[in-house]
DNA sequence: CTCTCCCT
C-alpha cells in the first residue's frame, strides 16, 4: 500500500544529505515511524539509531521495518531497550526507547559507528527526547560532523525547532487519515451539572447520532468507573461497555480493545488510548474535556495529580483516533467558544518533572543547562533543589560537580534517590527498589511497603498478577552486580532514598507526622502504621498542605542515629514563646526537621536572652510608660525642622530593637517586659549634642517667670502647663516650645488651683477676657493682686496679709 | 471525588 509519507521521502533523504539535519511534520497515520529509516539507509553510513518514546511502539516499529525487508527482527532492524534487546553486528537501524539514548551518549560520546538519530513523535516533549536531541547536537557540533539528525513530530510548531537546529530544512507531508467531523455543544454545560453526569448524556446522545463503536477519554479511573455506572442499563441492547486505564492488567487491557463480535462497544479510557493503544474499529470520540497530569512540587520533593482543561493539540489527537478505519465524528464537551480558551499544548515534561535524574545526567556530561540545545529551558528553581538533593545524596560535591558515588548512581537504571539505596544498601534493596520504580500492586491495602514485599517474595496474595511478574524480574536485573552487605531493615533501607522523608509522630491522637524535609503527612487512622513513633514515607498523594501517605515503613531511632550520624546534632534554642508568653531556653537534638531530644538549657548566655526577649517586644508591642510617652513626644517635636532627631514612632522603634537590648535587665517573662521603663532607653538615641538641643528648645519642664518648675505635659495633641494666674503676671510673650515654636497650653488657675482660663495666648487674654475674670474673682480672693493691667505686674504666688 | 502516562 503507498502511504501518503512516500510523497516527500526524497525531500527528507535530501535534506539529510545536503545539511545532515531535517524536521520532518507528518500527521499520525501518515507512516512516517516505518518508510522513514528504510529511505535513509542507503543515504547513511553506519547505524540509524531511531527513537521511540514507549516500549511497544518501539518493538513494533522494528517488526514492521523487518518484516517489509522479509528479515526477522535483530538482523538488518532490531530494537534496544531496557531488559531488552535484539539486534546484532548487522543491524543496521536500531530502535531504542529514550532513556536509552542518554546512556548511549555517556558512555561513548563520539557515539561512534552511528550515522544518523531519528527523533519519533518529538511533539510529545518527554524530558529525555530533549535531552536526547541536546546532547546530539553538542555532539555533532563538537566532534561528529558528519552526524545526521531527523526530528519527526505529529502536532508541533516547526519553527522553533529548526531554529534550534541551526535552520534545518522543513519537510511537511499532509496526512492521509479519514475525514472526522467536529460537533461542539451549543451552550455550556452548567458548573452545577457533574462531568460523568455531563458525558453520559453526550455518549448516549452520540450513539443515537453516529454509527460505529466509541470511544470515551476521562481523566481518570474514578470518572471511568461513575460514568461506567451512569451508562450501565442506559445503553442501547447492542452495546457493550468496556473501562479502560493503566492501572489493568495487561490481559484485561487487550480484552477491552478486542473488536467487538456483534453489535458495538463504548470505551471508556484515560488518555492511554491517546497514543499507546490503538482501538480498531472506532469511528465516534467523545471527548470530556479533562487531563489529568503530575505536578511535581520540588519542594517537597513528591507529585501530586491535578486535573484540568485538554489542551488544542491533545483535543487534535484524541479527535483523530475517530478516523483510523473510516469517516468518524468526534463529540466535545464544550462549545465552539470556550476552544479558544483552551491552551495550545500540555506543558512540557522539562517544565513540570522531578530533574533529579536530568541534573545528574548534566553533571555527568560536564555541561550546564544554559549551554545546551534545550527547546525549553528547565526552572532554576526545581534545578536547584534537584542539585541539592544529589548533594545530599553524595552524588554530587558542594560545587555541583559529579563524584564517583554519582557517576555509579546515573548507571544504574532508577531515579538517583533508589540508585542511592542500591549502592549502599546492596543487593538486598533489589526487590524494594523494584516495587517503588513500579505502580503500586497493592492499591487501598494499607500503607505498610513490607506486605508488598512480601507478595513479591510469596506466591499468595491477591496482587497484580502481572505488576508482580514485572516486579521480580526487575529485581533479578537490579541485583546484577551489587554486593552482599549487613542486612537492613525496610525502613532502614527506605531512608537511604528519602532522607527527606523520615517521619515523627506528632503529639496528639491523629497518626499526623512531620518528616524531616519539614512538611507534613498524615496516615490514615486505622492504618497498620498508625501507632508508629517513627515511619519513613515513599509515597503520597502529594497534597500540598498535608499530605496522605500510600506508601511507608516503620523505623526505629536507633537506625536513624547510625544512617545520619553526622547530620543529627544538638541546636542550642532561645526563643519566645508565644504560648507560654516568655523566653525559653533550650536545647534540641534535631534531624532536619525532626526533634528527636528536647532539653531545658540553664546556662544560655544572656545575650541570647535579651534577643529572644526582643521578639516578646515585638509580639507584645513597647511598654510604654508615662514618661516614656513623655520624652518621645518631645522628641517629636524636634522634627521636621531641619535638625536631625530620631523617629519615635512605634513603627520606627520596632522596626529594630537593637536599642533596646542593653536594657532588658534580663527580663524573660511578658510581665517583666512589660513592667520595664524604657524611657532610659529611649534617652540612649540621642547623642550629646541632641540631648543638648532638646533640653534647650523642648526642656521637660517650664520656667515660670517666678524661676519655678513647672512640669510639661507632652502626652496630648499641644503641650501644655498648669500654673497660678498671678504668677504669669508681667507676661507680654506667650510661652512656647521646640523650633518650630509651638505655643504651651497653658491652664491658669485660681489661687485654689480651680482653672479660670485655658489660653494659648495670654497677652490677648489679659487685654481681652481678664477683665471678667476679675471681676469675678476679685470678691471672692480679696487677699491676692487683681491689677487692672496684669502684663506690667510682677508674679506673684503670696496674698496679702490678713487685715491690711 | 483514592492513583494521568511513560522511561533508564
Amino acid at each position: 500500500m503507498r502511504l501518503p509519507i512516500e510523497a516527500v521521502l526524497d525531500d527528507v533523504v535530501a535534506a539529510v544529505k545536503t545539511h545532515g539535519r531535517c524536521v520532518l511534520m507528518a500527521p499520525p497515520g501518515a507512516g512516517k515511524t516505518t518508510r522513514v529509516p528504510l529511505a535513509l539507509l542507503p543515504a547513511v553510513q553506519g547505524r540509524i539509531l531511531m527513537l521511540e518514546p514507549r516500549r511497544l511502539a518501539a518493538r513494533a516499529a522494528a517488526e514492521r521495518m523487518a518484516a517489509t525487508l522479509g528479515e526477522p527482527v535483530g538482523q538488518t532492524v532490531g530494537y534496544r531497550m531496557r531488559g531488552a534487546a535484539k539486534v546484532s553486528k548487522d543491524t543496521r537501524i536500531e530502535v531504542v526507547t529514550e532513556g536509552i539514548l542518554t546512556r548511549i551518549i555517556q558512555s561513548d560520546p563520539e557515539l561512534a559507528g552511528i550515522g544518523c538519530v531519528i527523533f519519533d513523535e518529538f511533539h510529545e516533549r518527554s524530558l529525555n527526547a530533549d535531552l536526547g536531541l541536546a546532547l546530539v547536537w553538542e555532539v555533532r557540533g563538537a566532534l561528529r560532523d558528519d552526524l545526521a539528525v531527523v526530528v519527526m513530530s505529529a502536532t508541533l510548531d516547526a519553527g522553533p525547532v529548526s531554529a534550534l537546529l541551526d535552520a534545518a530544512p522543513v519537510v511537511i507531508s499532509e496526512g492521509r487519515a479519514f475525514d472526522v467531523e467536529t460537533r461542539w455543544l451549543d451552550t455550556p454545560t452548567p458548573k452545577t451539572t457533574r462531568l460523568e453526569q455531563a458525558v453520559a448524556d453526550l455518549v448516549l446522545c452520540a450513539l443515537d447520532e453516529a454509527g460505529g463503536s466509541a470511544l470515551v477519554f476521562l481523566p481518570g479511573e474514578g470518572e471511568i468507573r461513575r460514568t461506567q455506572a451512569l451508562l450501565s442499563g442506559r445503553l442501547p441492547a447492542d452495546c457493550v461497555l468496556r473501562p479502560l486505564f493503566g492501572a489493568m492488567d495487561f490481559a484485561a487491557q487487550r480484552a477491552a480493545i478486542a473488536p467487538c463480535e456483534t453489535g458495538r462497544k463504548v470505551v471508556l479510557a484515560t488518555a492511554i488510548a491517546e497514543t499507546s493503544l490503538t482501538i480498531e474499529d472506532v469511528r465516534i470520540v467523545v471527548d470530556a474535556g479533562r487531563a489529568r497530569r503530575a505536578r511535581f512540587d520540588a519542594g517537597s520533593g513528591m507529585s501530586r495529580l491535578v486535573t484540568e482543561r485538554v489542551s488544542k493539540a491533545e483535543a487534535e489527537q484524541r479527535r483523530g483516533r475517530a478516523g483510523r478505519v473510516a469517516a468518524g465524528t468526534c463529540f466535545r464537551l464544550w462549545t465552539k467558544g470556550e476552544e479558544g480558551a483552551l491552551a495550545g499544548f500540555p506543558p512540557v515534561e522539562i517544565e513540570t518533572a522531578d530533574l533529579t535524574g536530568f541534573a545528574l545526567d548534566l553533571a555527568q556530561w560536564g555541561a550546564r543547562e544554559d549551554e545546551l540545545a534545550l527547546l525549553t529551558p528547565p526552572h532554576a528553581g526545581a534545578l536547584a533543589e534537584a542539585r541539592s538533593l544529589l548533594v545530599s545524596l553524595g552524588a554530587l560535591t558542594p560545587e555541583g560537580r559529579i563524584s564517583d558515588h554519582g557517576r555509579a548512581l546515573a548507571a544504574l537504571p532508577t531515579h538517583p534517590r533508589l540508585g542511592h539505596m542500591l549502592s549502599v544498601a546492596g543487593a538486598q534493596a533489589a526487590p524494594l527498589a523494584a516495587l517503588l520504580g513500579e505502580r503500586d500492586i497493592l492499591r487501598g491495602a494499607g500503607s505498610d511497603l513490607d506486605l508488598r514485599l512480601r507478595a513479591v517474595h510469596t506466591q499468595d496474595r491477591a496482587a497484580d498478577r502481572a505488576g508482580l511478574e514485572r516486579i521480580r524480574q526487575e529485581a533479578k536485573r537490579l541485583r546484577k552486580g551489587l554486593a552482599q552487605t549487613a542486612p537492613l531493615s525496610t525502613g532502614a533501607m527506605l531512608a537511604l532514598a528519602y532522607p527527606d522523608r523520615i517521619g515523627l509522630r506528632r503529639k496528639g491522637d491523629d497518626p499526623r507526622y512531620i518528616l524531616s524535609g519539614g512538611k507534613g503527612a498524615a496516615l490514615d487512622a486505622q492504618d497498620a502504621l498508625a501507632g508508629q513513633r517513627l515511619i519513613v514515607v515513599a509515597d503520597t498523594d502529594g497534597h500540598p498542605r498535608e499530605a496522605r501517605v500510600r506508601m511507608a515503613a516503620p523505623i526505629t531511632e536507633a537506625e536513624i542515629r547510625t544512617l545520619f550520624e553526622s547530620q543529627i546534632a544538638w541546636q542550642p534554642v532561645c526563643e519566645w514563646s508565644k504560648r507560654e508568653g516568655r523566653v525559653v531556653a533550650r536545647k534540641r537534638e534535631t534531624f532536619g526537621a525532626l526533634v528527636l531530644d528536647d532539653r531545658t538549657w540553664p546556662d544560655a548566655p544572656k545575650t541570647e536572652i535579651a534577643r529572644a526577649a526582643l521578639d516578646g517586644i515585638r509580639q507584645i508591642g513597647l511598654p510604654w510608660s508615662e514618661s516614656a510617652r513623655r520624652f518621645a513626644a518631645r522628641v517629636t517635636l524636634m522634627r521636621g525642622t531641619g535638625i536631625a532627631f530620631p523617629d519615635m514612632s512605634d513603627t520606627a522603634l520596632m522596626a529594630d530593637l537593637d536599642w533596646l537590648l542593653p536594657y532588658l535587665k534580663g527580663a524573660k517573662s511578658e510581665a517583666a517586659l512589660r513592667a520595664l521603663d524604657i524611657t532610659q532607653a529611649l534617652h540612649s538615641l540621642l547623642d550629646w549634642s541632641q540631648t543638648q538641643t532638646l533640653e534647650r528648645d523642648v526642656p521637660a519642664q517650664f520656667t515660670t517667670p517666678m524661676g519655678r518648675q513647672v512640669p510639661i505635659d507632652y502626652s496630648g495633641d499641644a503641650p501644655e502647663i498648669t500654673v497660678r494666674l498671678q504668677e504669669m503676671f508681667g507676661t507680654t510673650r506667650h510661652p512656647s516650645v521646640g523650633p518650630n515654636r509651638v505655643p504651651l497650653k497653658v491652664t491658669l488657675t485660681s489661687p485654689a488651683q480651680k482653672p479660670l482660663q485655658v489660653t494659648m495666648d495670654i497677652p490677648t487674654f489679659w487685654k481681652t477676657s481678664y477683665t471678667d475674670v476679675r471681676k469675678d474673682m476679685r470678691g471672692r480672693y480679696p487677699r491676692h493682686p487683681w491689677p487692672e493691667d496684669p502684663s506690667v505686674a510682677d508674679p506673684t504666688l503670696r496674698a496679702k496679709p490678713r487685715g491690711t
